[in-house]
DNA sequence: AAGACACTTCGGCCCTCACCGAAGGATCGC
DNA sequence: GCGATCCTTCGGTGAGGGCCGAAGTGTCTT
């Protein structure tokens, strides 16, 4: 009945990793972590490298299974494939040593100091927000991280109250801890995550600053958060 | 204080992942998730490498941070670096796409029904007889997959009751899912389903077959997961 | 219809890297 | 000490793959 003999072999692994050995493959990926869809254009600017040279990436990519394409007229919009892939690429991200890189310009900056501060990862909140958030959660009960990370009888009603509906049942699990690049410290990822910065979108608490990754917190959204998790205004002062 | 600047750039990312893009690394790695220190002779011949080769493929893999390496007179041991390589090797094999390998002679038939039957997977228990447990525990309410895995008080209870201490707590998850290659179904991992394979290797409950990462179930230890399990012995039968 | 734009295909360049065999330590057993 | 075993270093070979620019296809705008 099951398939015994699927036997997985060295070079099946290696030519998954070898999808993400390139170090302008990579960068798509880690491009694509905030969740939207990027055309071949902007991943060729982004990473520097010619548009035909993306093209021959993007179909590596897709047609390996990490991304999953949508062509609209004359543009080819490319996503990361599902949650699995996006927690891979998190994962590998985690794990390998970083270079110190100090930030260049002025505008560089600013830059990484907004992604430090709030920021999308694939589908939920990261950075200082992402991190204050998910510790406001622990603390009020809402969470518990005794035996594995898990959403308290509390934490449903607490996201009722909000009007977020318990996401389905999926192979994907509801709560998931992701670590946080920037803070070293896990915020909340999975199906409620995701469910939660859907409806901190929705409910504009947050708002897209320019085209890259990074949320400023509105002043709705401060007022929501002080009055539902008691997070003092000091985390998500909004920027310009 | 945090360091901020700490930028992750996509050579860094494909720099890991390139330790496991090719095919003689890969096979390595899996090779170690049986969770045990190999020579760098007997992973080349596993390998089907020269020795030569085999060596400059382990001073990438340690060098890189995914192996560990001990020293004992002419003998180089290795084994994987920490739990979140065992982890990340897992993640990556499971969602690497297997082609389908009928299994050629009839010992490699038998060698592959050993490992479907009961193996380690790094430091846990896997096939039919980590899955076996692993549903026994969920249906006796020792494990709670509700919002994420978790231990119940029921679950640390019937671990006291074998003489398992909880793992003290660390940045390991005590319990998680680790999705089984045969069984396509999910089996126990983290740090106590670590310390159950190990007390089941060192109560006598299981016992290691030749020298892959099979494992055969003692008579002790069908009659234990019998008493505290209420596991029907079809499960392990014992091998030869 | 014409031009601009987004993407793809192709050919060619060059560099990286996996591999081996031969030779050279290092360690163990006799 | 003397082979046998385990590992390492080094040079050479060959294949693979990342890159670009030029030319071609399809799509949108004017």
């Amino acid at each position: 009945m099951r398939n015994h003999d699927a036997h997985l072999e060295g070079p099946d692994l290696a030519a998954l990793a070898g999808l993400l050995a390139d170090g302008t493959r990579a960068s798509f990926c880690l491009a694509l972590l905030d969740g939207r869809a990027w055309t071949a254009t902007e991943l060729a600017r982004h990473a520097g490298v010619a548009a035909s040279t993306a093209t021959e990436h993007l179909n590596l990519l897709v047609g390996g299974g990490l991304l999953a394409q949508e062509r609209q007229g004359r543009h080819r919009y490319v996503r990361l494939a599902d949650p699995e892939t996006a927690q891979l690429i998190e994962t590998l991200a985690s794990m390998a040593p970083r270079r110190v890189n100090p930030p260049r310009s002025l505008p560089a900056v600013n830059r990484s100091r907004a992604l430090a501060r709030a920021r999308t990862c694939y589908d939920h909140l990261a950075g200082a927000l992402g991190v204050a958030i998910t510790e406001a959660m622990t603390d009020r009960g809402l969470l518990d991280w005794e035996q594995g990370l898990t959403l308290t009888g509390n934490g449903i009603a607490w996201l009722a109250g909000l009007g977020i509906a318990l996401p389905p049942a999926t192979r994907r699990p509801p709560v998931r801890a992701c670590l946080d690049w920037t803070e070293r410290r896990p915020h909340l990822a999975g199906a409620v995550g995701a469910a939660l910065c859907r409806h901190a979108f929705d409910s504009g608490w947050i708002t897209r600053i320019g085209t890259g990754r990074a949320v400023a917190l509105t002043e709705i959204g401060r007022r929501t958060l002080q009055d539902h998790l008691g997070l003092s205004d000091e985390t998500g002062t909004p920027v310009s």
